[in-house]
DNA sequence: AACTGGCTACCTACTGGTAGGTAGGGCGAA
DNA sequence: TTCGCCCTACCTACCAGTAGGTAGCCAGTT
């Protein structure tokens, strides 16, 4: 049975122009990023990518749907959880460290839609996660009248959150020049991590 | 002397292509910006804009200098304020929402580079903005040391910083979804930026 | 006369996408 | 089993459009 031996050792070509895409538009952008470059990274022509997919728009609308089932699943399992207070707080800022430390060209895609406001892809980011911020900012909001963090406005304190890690993936090239230091080491995403961890316990935390 | 009456009633056809092209590579990126949009934008053809810069890249290096050499002089000004303590740090916050506030292109494009880490660019980000980067660490080193700031590794808490601040209006558009609201709007801006100030308040000071 | 700053016309390289062809595997019928 | 057929996945060759850049002309100023 050879697809046996297939699936266990190698990828469809439809996996490899998707995990090939994923790297060239995080790396270049939608405007940077040809489909021969792709093509040429899968080892195929374009003619023969575009027998996979309709058009390169419609390549990078499956590339950003990946990217955000992967990410609702990651953070939902974690905003779910049933810790409550501070721990849950920290809980959810280490699943999106490690979700992001595991797939940071994810982070640069998101960053550069967030930049672009959504010009190349189909599908309704804002519609997408808002849900996440929504309970992100309920929950706060409900810890903050409760007592148990400091006061602040929940919005603010999401989108400055949301700032701060996800600049340290998506600018990672730029911090790595920065530290002289490669920031996406495993072991300086987590001192990383432990220092925003730390850091915005000591904001929210009296 | 008709330069004097330029100066007050219209700018140079090169300045206005400087800030045509500021425009566009803040809003559609380095590839995503061709010469023709910009000499439309300023009302010439294509081959007047050569006239005036050389190349594509000539034109994005001064757009870019251009941005460095404001935002140097805009944080140099803050940072070498006679202040201590909070206040200082407060005081530089402060000064970098201004000047974000003011020349939001500037930062979309700052972001723009530190995602494709300098490929575009002919001048080294980061050894312009090492100095920076060091005497605001030194900065808190001491303070943390003298007992007045809560300890924490100073390079890490820059970076947050740069982040939390930057993403608010790098992002913008995107955050307008998100929030239903302008980001930009001048009261909006404040604040967010007494949002942030009183979150690091909290952070830093015991 | 010379310079400045614009223009049209053109170049080459490359873009996303299409047309048409082919090697080969899977499969039902003889 | 083998023949004929379809389908998948790839190919080469080509298309129109656009990119950045160059050559050379022309009008107005100095």
């Amino acid at each position: 049975m050879s697809e046996v031996i297939e699936e266990s050792s190698s990828k469809t070509t439809r996996e490899l122009i998707l995990d090939e895409a994923l790297h060239c538009f995080a790396d270049r952008g939608y405007e940077g990023t040809s489909l021969n470059d792709i093509a040429a990274g899968v080892g195929i022509r374009r003619p023969s990518l575009l027998h996979h997919f309709a058009s390169k728009e419609a390549l990078y609308t499956d590339v950003f749907e990946m990217l955000l089932s992967e990410w609702l699943e990651g953070l939902e399992v974690a905003m779910s959880s049933p810790a409550s207070g501070w721990d849950k707080a920290e809980l959810v800022i280490r699943a999106g460290f490690d979700l992001f430390a595991r797939t940071p060209d994810y982070v640069r895609i998101m960053r550069r839609e967030a930049l672009d406001s959504g010009v190349h892809v189909g599908v309704d980011l804002s519609g997408f996660l808002r849900p996440l911020f929504d309970s992100a900012c309920a929950y706060f909001t409900s810890e903050m009248d409760a007592g148990h963090f400091r006061r602040h406005n929940a919005q603010h304190l999401i989108i400055t959150g949301y700032g701060a890690i996800l600049t340290y993936f998506s600018d990672a090239p730029f911090i790595d020049e920065l530290l002289n230091d490669q920031a996406l080491t495993p072991e300086n995403v987590r001192d990383h991590c432990d220092h925003v961890v730390a850091f915005f316990r000591a904001a929210l935390v009296a």
